[in-house]
DNA sequence: GTCTATAGTAAGATAGAC
DNA sequence: GTCTATCTTACTATAGAC
């Protein structure tokens, strides 16, 4: 147990230290000599732990999608089990989840908003993305009209807008101002889906 | 007078050679032997009209970005002159334009709105994005209402929502699906600026 | 202005001892 | 599992002839 225990260790001190590297220098001209010297590792143990640079970057990413998915349904089904039955409330609700994390995690959630990764990231992003939305598109099914825009487009529009108010919110300098931010999106996408008279 | 013609063929030849490359294999992929072998150039050469890779690439992004702008501002000045005055409208007519062209040069969208430029051209596509966003709140400025979401959070979520239906429609197989999702989402953002009774 | 050939450099990856 | 030392590779960028 002793040596799994050193093992953990220092995984997660590569872990920890590969979080700084990149979040200040962007994944391409992070290097990795700089991990391993201020995780107190070595090359070797780097590669051992994780396949290379790449795979290092994307361990993070899994791990903070993850994360962020999790807060998402769990607000969903607190809200659902608290009676709130409409759809797009619900989404509002795991919306507001996501931007709450975004600010929480604001280093990592700028390091991959921004883009930069290792080659295929982007479209595991985008893969994720999809499965974002189509999450999305099962919770907002009854919003389909009839002449109206396709639910596609609704939903589609919808996630977009809700990623990118996450980067802003990363971006922000004071919490204060991320969350009013936060707010005044929801109510946009609120009204966006009120069908009219 | 010959000599210079010589230069300009070689200029766009090289150019014409980097939106093919670069379009197929991503920037950091792309080498620049493939370029100046496609171009039948030489390294020399690149190096002589362009500052090197990156500035090529860059060359190809400004092109594409001053085309998009002229697109836009041209229909919007068209619809101004043929009467129409509501900023929305105005605002609608340019994002059609912009859309359509996406569709018509979906090679290069594809290429920058995926991302994985050079070092520092995320901050100038940021840059860019800005811009554009501080352009449509004059367009849109009228549209503040007292305890509604701040005229902010509005043309940012507009401008995004264009910015990422210009990449849905870029990576689209058929034109008439492209057009049918552009009018969809242009509905949806005729709709988020409609003020509730 | 254009070319060929070469230098320079940086960084990711591997081998093998402990 | 961890380390050090080395390797390899691939590319940008330059120098200098034509």
């Amino acid at each position: 147990m002793k040596q799994s225990d050193r093992a953990a260790g220092t995984r997660n001190a590569i872990l920890a230290a590969a979080q700084d590297v990149f979040t200040s220098a962007g994944f391409s001209d992070a290097n990795i000599a700089d991990v391993v010297s201020r995780a107190g590792a070595s090359v070797g143990s780097l590669y051992h732990h994780f396949g290379g640079k790449a795979d290092l970057y994307l361990a993070l990413f899994e791990d903070y999608e993850s994360r962020q998915e999790q807060r998402a349904t769990a607000a969903v089904a607190q809200a659902r089990s608290g009676g709130e039955a409409s759809p797009m409330e619900l989404f509002i609700v795991g919306a507001r989840a996501y931007l709450r994390g975004c600010w929480d995690e604001r280093e990592l959630a700028r390091l991959f908003l921004a883009g930069g990764g290792p080659a295929g990231s982007e479209l595991l992003g985008r893969k994720r993305f999809h499965q974002w939305a189509r999450l999305n598109e099962r919770l907002l099914g009854s919003y389909e009209e009839a002449g109206g825009p396709s639910s596609d487009a609704l939903v589609l529009v919808l996630t977009t807008v809700v990623a990118e108010a996450g980067h802003e919110v990363a971006v922000c300098d004071e919490e204060e101002k991320a969350m009013a931010f936060a707010e005044d999106v929801l109510t946009l996408i609120g009204r966006m889906a009120t069908v009219r008279a």
